[in-house]
DNA sequence: GTAGCATATGACTGGGTGGTCACATCGTTT
DNA sequence: AAACGATGTGACCACCCAGTCATATGCTAC
């Protein structure tokens, strides 16, 4: 997620907060509608009515611009999604609130959600290191949180660690590109549920 | 994953099967390596010395092409992986097999595997409906399969089976996608076991 | 008023795209 | 050999793209 060397330039921030605000919100929805790849500059500045010159007054380039437009993205929806994480409570009840959070902000904000959806998804050969970087990051996050889930006896302790949150990466980023779909808060309980209780019947108990 | 009206056309059928191959050949490299909208017919005809016109003579335009190319890799994967469906034994053993066999497909055929992985990513508008109506198929198969297993009781009749699905449907699509990473056989049976068992620890039972 | 700097602009460049079409080539039938 | 239909061809068209640059505009300072 992090980016090396980019950044808009100062002029950017020396902006009207209109004039800017305009700007990003084109390019939200640009990018919201395209993987970067098709994303159309061309199209952007026509939607915010500023002139193509200027925007590279402000970006070193699309993928400046682009790179701007999803950390952004994310960092509101960490603002939005991080409370989960704070309250202290069992692993499922956190996990739970997660993807509640998570559901309630691609309603909220369905664009922002869809940057964020599309940056995943990316197969885009410039954003894979950056694309893995942030994977290790969430993995190693991840980890941790389970291991102490691990050690206090909620988790079962045979499952190898990287397979779960494997799993649970997998299962949370379909499910957030679900969204916009037709599902809803009970759907999203069920299917953590799956996760929860795993396929094969339990034995006696209940 | 029907196509509705459309089809190479009779020519394509009558070439000597080498200038046929070549094409094929050409065409699923590109769609390997290339989402639809970016993949290019320049660089296709170039890849196997056809000129431009001559594919006009085959295909009706690009889409006919990929759907040609996508039913092609569909059908040859289905043939490799059906096998497990065969088998007369219970659920998880039959799910195994089948991500094992998935797994050496791409191994023995990266490019056809990274085409129907291309497509079932795909969010081109084109696209939306045939997709759409395969992901049904799918999960209309996978409910019967699952609910003879609930029957039998091999599987928690707890249960939702559309979140059952999702569920199984995201993990194994994420774990296709990681297959032309380092994964091994053990790590599937790792992932499949957290499917199978659950995060939540089982009571006395072992 | 005028010098100087930061910013705004849109026509333009070079390159890529899917798709077309007038023409060439070939095999078969007459 | 002539005529005909089926097939091959690549130059060409209209369109879209990211990025550039000479010029214009506005603001501040003197």
């Amino acid at each position: 997620m992090e980016r090396v060397n980019k950044m808009p330039k100062q002029t950017f921030f020396n902006l009207e907060p209109e004039r800017r605000e305009k700007i990003i919100a084109a390019a939200v929805d640009e990018f919201a509608r395209h993987p970067f790849e098709q994303a159309s500059l061309t199209r952007i500045v026509e939607n915010c009515g500023i002139a193509k010159g200027s925007m590279y007054q402000y970006f070193a380039d699309k993928l400046d611009l682009y790179l701007y437009i999803v950390e952004l993205a994310y960092e509101r929806k960490r603002d939005y999604v991080g409370r989960a994480f704070a309250l202290q409570a069992d692993i499922f009840s956190v996990l739970e609130e997660y993807y509640r959070q998570s559901f309630q902000f691609s309603r909220d904000y369905p664009s922002l959600n869809q940057v964020t959806n599309n940056y995943w998804n990316s197969r885009a050969q410039v954003l894979s290191g950056a694309l893995e970087e942030g994977r290790l990051n969430r993995a190693e996050e991840f980890g941790r949180f389970l291991s102490e889930a691990m050690e206090s006896g909620e988790v079962n302790a045979d499952l190898n660690s990287e397979a779960v949150f494997f799993t649970y990466h997998a299962v949370g980023r379909t499910l957030i590109d679900y969204f916009d779909k037709d599902i809803d808060d009970d759907f999203v309980k069920q299917v953590l549920d799956v996760l929860r209780f795993g396929l094969q019947r339990r034995g006696e108990g209940k």
